[in-house]
DNA sequence: CAGGGAAGTCGAAGCGCTTCGACTATCCGG
DNA sequence: CCGGATAGTCGAAGCGCTTCGACTTCCCTG
């Protein structure tokens, strides 16, 4: 292993001037810094982790605890976490992949030990188990989604509300009158997550400000349970030409049925979906999407912990504006409605 | 910050007494071991862990590089990566996420600074640019697929051989004289995807020993692709009772155009997916599927990985053997045929 | 009953790094 | 031309842990 001492002696300096050249925590000749830069990279150098966390307190390491429920859309999800790890890499830290297989106890133990310096927990519930333990154990954390009482606390998350609003904005100004929305399953609201029920909320709220009429209706995520939902609504309300679709699993199911009722998409039914922007391309028509930007939110995750590390304030809460992407999928209602 | 100083002056013992305490590498009385222990969830101490690492060369940290191209399917990956962080940490160890952005780079960075004492490296191509890095590092690792090159590595893969044999022998035993494979995106060929072959080969050779006619297609991920293909390959084989599918985007899209063009499953054709069991088992009707045990092989590698780590001998190919899950999706070919 | 080994414990030496205080050389204003 | 910043470098202490050798008991065997 090289070591500290091997590139000091190499460049003829003492192991603290390599560790100054390192960290520019001091001023250091021109010629000082090259001579040791190019020695570093002649040994190949890199500074034992450990060592240095051991030396200055602080890892260069930070916990990311995903949902344990596999109920979330996953390839969100993972297009969170790469981001997360991209950020991370930019600032120079690494990220340590925490379940909750092990409980709120990994987050205690990674913290006491000083494995990781700071912490961003995915997927928050209204009433988090985790939350308690991240004031408790008072690491540098960022939470994506917000807990019922999210004092003292980090949070970023999309604008679930201006999201929903946006996509009924939509297709108020397209000229639809009667709309619906098909939301997550009911098992996502009653478990108390908050971004199910702010969604619904900002749906009804502009629905109301338009002046439209609107049903919404949960959605289990199978095709047929699909399928008898829209069957319902289409017959439930003979007048409606527009829905807005916030769930990933009921997308494609959702456009067969139309399909299979003879409905056409955007001629007789207009549809704009929140979900991801490669899922609203890959189905046809190509849908008109208010895209959930996973990897904004981790950038902007990240973002906000390296400035808690730097110990700069940050605003207690960060929402990521939603931005309506045009497809193919919404046009004015048919001219007899 | 509570160190092993305070748990040893809180026990009466001395600090080295503590770590054998912990570590237990030298035997401690009954009497000394208990007091310790109490010491030690009284204080809720946590070893320090790059003290840890420091002292001992060690980190108990193991690198999981996940793959940076998205067309895998990415809940199986998810699923891999939940069961790599469980495995592990029942070995007490914890996992460091990296992706490819950072490109072999980083494994070096990793392995050069003893932030990780192991890695697992998924989804390895026939020529993989990480493979020489692994060589070159001399870390114990362990690859999820093989290499062109195995030599003086440690493979874990799912037997796609077998598995494709598998599904060739269901629908032989059943009856069925002409089948078809339908397969990953013809891309997945082309990057050199080793599994992408292994399956083909155990489908045609099976098909060879069973004396079935047999037909194999690639499959593109979008629906209207699927409906193509599977139409061209009706018309163009009208004796064909049998489907075998590997390609988790083209199970919906398939059984939604069987189910367009008037042919029931399993009464005209009978399917057998290789895939998630979980997808599997959303669908109508219910598919037989050989499933990939996504579970299973993470466990697996961190347990090779972990023998590794104890200097035990491993074997340098592991083979997942696959299993038939039954469903609604196969029968016997119909009369006339 | 002497001698040898096992069991149990301790002290001290580092692991490789950061950081603080101290030191020298250089530069500036009065 | 002198006193005091400032830039640039070094030495040494110490971060919290593991581990090695050494020591003391105690028990067993011949």
């Amino acid at each position: 292993m090289v070591t500290i001492a091997d590139v000091a002696r190499h460049a003829g300096v003492s192991p603290s001037t390599v560790s100054y050249v390192l960290s520019g925590k001091r001023s250091i000749s021109e010629r000082t810094r090259s001579r040791v830069e190019e020695s570093i990279s002649a040994l190949g150098y890199h500074p034992h982790a450990g060592a240095r966390s051991l030396a200055s307190s602080r890892a260069n390491v930070i916990a990311l605890v995903l949902p344990l429920r596999t109920d979330m859309h996953v390839p969100i999800l993972m297009q969170f976490a790469t981001s997360v790890v991209t950020g991370a890499r930019e600032h120079d830290h690494d990220v340590l992949l925490l379940t909750n297989d092990e409980g709120p106890d990994g987050l205690r133990r990674v913290a006491r030990s000083a494995l990781v310096d700071a912490v961003i927990v995915m997927d928050i519930e209204l009433n988090d188990s985790r939350v308690p333990v991240l004031r408790e154990i008072g690491l540098p954390a960022v939470l994506i989604g917000f807990p019922a009482d999210p004092a003292e606390l980090t949070c970023v998350d999309w604008d679930f509300v201006a999201a929903a609003a946006r996509c009924v904005d939509h297709l108020a100004d397209l000229g639809h009158r009667e709309i619906a929305f098909l939301g997550p399953p009911s098992a996502v609201f009653a478990r108390g997550t908050g971004f199910a029920q702010r969604t619904t909320s900002g749906f009804e709220s502009t629905v109301a400000r338009r002046g439209l009429r609107a049903t919404v209706r949960p959605c289990e995520p199978s095709h047929s349970a699909v399928r008898d939902t829209v069957k319902r609504l289409l017959d439930d309300h003979p007048g409606l030409t527009g829905l807005v679709i916030h769930n990933e699993a009921a997308v494609a199911p959702l456009l067969e049925t139309l399909r299979g009722l003879g409905r056409h998409v955007p001629q007789d039914i207009s549809v704009v979906a929140m979900c991801p922007e490669d899922l609203a391309g890959q189905v046809v028509p190509r849908l008109t999407a208010v895209p959930i930007p996973a990897e904004e939110i981790g950038r902007r995750a990240v973002e906000l912990l390296m400035s808690k590390l730097d110990h700069l304030s940050v605003p207690p809460a960060t929402l990521i504006a939603p931005h309506l992407l045009p497809g193919e999928s919404t046009a004015a209602p048919p001219a007899d409605s």
